[in-house]
DNA sequence: GTCTATATGCTGATAGAC
DNA sequence: GTCTATCAGCATATAGAC
């Protein structure tokens, strides 16, 4: 990796925001210095600067790309016609799209915190842009009568939460395909929103008592 | 804070603990110093190795007490008899116990990269131990009938994903008290693993058309 | 476009005075 | 128990050579 000289433009720019997006979703921003990315691409620590403004531009950099990312994608994939069809295929998305870069996700959830205010702002604003698309599904479900959701706004945050979660345990390789795990998960947020139930909590059995014996 | 000398040795070493989770919590390990924890607790930094053997140390006794006293307060945690019943306790507690240190939280899911290999396994198996406590519930109400469940281990951790999540968004002194919360969210929880309902794919029409039209 | 050299200051941890 | 002083090294960012 190591170089003396020579012009590669187009080629080093790519090449640090991979170096520092993987470094900073394995060691945290604060943790990481801009030696140790110009050590990875291959480059003096000078070098960069001739690509970032500076360290913080670095990471907002790759959180807004990557929220533009997501929100572009999600824009341009096929959604069906009724909110069912709509939610299902936003659960296969997000899952999907999230699997696929594991270390912008995990950028993008935990480095809020050392963004400076008016970036962290700017972020806000896509993910608040991305959780409205999940909530117009629900409201339009809801109105439609095709779901029965006590408060929009927790349910948004719920299924948004479970499917990011996935990437907290999933490993390539393991019992599921990311298809297969996808399916599932659209399954589970139906069922979450579904209105064909009854009133879940009297399954509880808080106040009809032992109606259902644990054994 | 400026203090010359003196021995504080009850409150010091708390003051340490509480300074460290708050400061890593808020920027990040590697973000913080030992000298800037010295600083908020008012003493000098060589003080603070009276307490600590190192930084990874301070970090991990962090985690580890935390884990453990989530383990012990669902332990001693009022269940119920039935597995509705129990499953309905454990989405209540988790989030009034996690709602109820958010910087201790948010360490243990976002630092766990910063410890070191024994220590992190470490952590990792009290994790498990405390998943393995929802899947238990789960499993029960499963083979009594109670629950209808795809696949128990994306069950569990969907459920424990969309319980954490909520301290991502739930401000004081906002729409809803803790409890509210709470018991909005047992009841989904309760919903998403209710077997009354039919098979819940069907609603997104995906199969039998367009029979529920959006608008 | 990349390098080397540099400015200024902070890093984790230890030793020894009090 | 806390302090001060210290070690050897790394931090971000810039200037100027090539």
């Amino acid at each position: 990796m190591a170089r003396k000289t020579g012009s590669r433009a187009e080629i080093t720019g790519p090449l640090i925001r991979q170096a520092a997006l993987s470094l900073f979703a394995r060691h945290g921003y604060g943790a990481v210095s801009m030696r140790r990315i110009a050590a990875e691409v291959g480059v003096q620590a000078g070098a960069l600067y001739l690509y970032t403004r500076d360290k913080q531009s670095l990471l907002f950099e790759l959180m807004r790309v990557h929220m533009e990312e997501l929100l572009a994608a999600w824009a341009a994939e096929p959604k069906g016609e009724t909110a069912p069809a709509r939610l299902a295929a936003f659960a296969r998305f997000h899952i999907r799209f999230h699997l696929e870069r594991p270390e912008a996700v995990f950028l993008a959830y935990m480095e809020l915190r050392s963004l400076a205010p008016e970036n962290f702002a700017r972020i806000e604003a896509l993910r608040q842009q991305y959780e409205g698309e999940l909530a117009q599904i629900l409201a339009a479900g809801q109105q439609a009568g095709q779901f029965r959701i006590a408060d929009l706004r927790l349910t948004t945050m719920s299924i948004i939460a479970m499917l990011t979660g996935v990437n907290t345990w999933y490993r390539e390789g393991g019992r599921l395909s990311r298809d297969e795990v996808g399916e599932i998960y659209a399954d589970m947020v139906a069922r979450l929103v579904a209105p064909e139930s009854g009133d879940a909590r009297v399954y509880a059995g808080e106040h009809i008592g032992d109606h259902i014996a644990e054994k």
